[in-house]
DNA sequence: TTTATAAAGGACAAGTAACTCCTTTATAAT
DNA sequence: ATTATAAAGGAGTTACTTGTCCTTTATAAA
């Protein structure tokens, strides 16, 4: 469904967003190991959302990564997911088509049409924190 | 959402299942045309196909392949998308991690189980054969 | 100011999906 | 039987995603 960047994406932000504040970065290694993630692409990731303003990050010791409480009640799943995986998953035709649309479907756009609108619709009004708050006791899940 | 060879596969079951009988077989030529599909990648979709008993076919001058007419009646959506893609679209976790389900969830799991859901649903009863139906005048859009 | 630390960034390596080419096998017409 | 035709099958290549490694840049403590 989605790609391995994204869902490593969503896994650090539920868990950066959990687990920090301004005055509580995290490392890398340290998310790494705790959304069991391979390191060094999960740097790249980071340096991902870091760009995006999803998540801020300070150099240096004492440095890591953080989610502003400010930020946090805005982040959407969307909007991970749209950086990683841009919206082909809203907008693809489910044959392949790379024209189809509700003039033009093809045979399988009226079926498919509403499986992605779902999809759509939970990833758009889904915020981040509204996942992190139902787990705090059992983020262990991000990492199995 | 699918991978390219499911996205060719269900684009040939239709265009085969629409245009032929036993008598009037089709040839890859014609079918990687009329859906828009590399033909020696078409090729190799196609035998998949034929050994998992969805399309027949016949080797030599006049063969090419066919859907029976008893058969096109009983052919579901996840029939194809299970010999491409397998199961993963319908167990797979949305964040990725091996160990995931109702007992124990990932934050995303609640959500996201009810996408699959929908789904698996759709592909279960939708029958190629509905679609051809629905399309008869304008499988033109199964090449753009 | 120096030093240690941790993220940023560039370049490269491995793995997998997508796709091709060529040879072999089966079938029908002659 | 021979020949032409079209699918089957094996062995690749290409391209993209995933993942690594090493150097550079920024920051904080001493």
């Amino acid at each position: 469904m989605f790609s391995k960047s994204c869902e490593y994406g969503l896994r650090a932000v539920l868990y950066i967003g959990n687990k920090t504040s301004k005055k509580k970065k995290i490392s890398l290694t340290t998310i790494a190991s705790e959304i069991n993630s391979p390191p060094a692409f999960t740097a790249k990731i980071l340096q991902q959302l870091t760009k995006n303003n999803i998540v801020s990050s300070v150099k240096g010791p004492y440095g890591g990564f953080y989610i502003d409480e400010e930020n946090l009640n805005t982040i959407l799943l969307s909007d991970v997911v749209n950086i990683f995986d841009g919206n082909s998953i809203y907008t693809g035709c489910g044959l392949g088509l790379s024209k189809c649309d509700s003039k033009s479907p093809c045979p399988l756009h009226h079926k498919f049409i509403e499986i992605r609108a779902n999809l759509k619709e939970m990833l758009n009004i889904t915020l981040a924190e509204a996942l992190i708050n139902n787990t705090e006791r059992n983020l262990i899940w991000l990492k199995r």
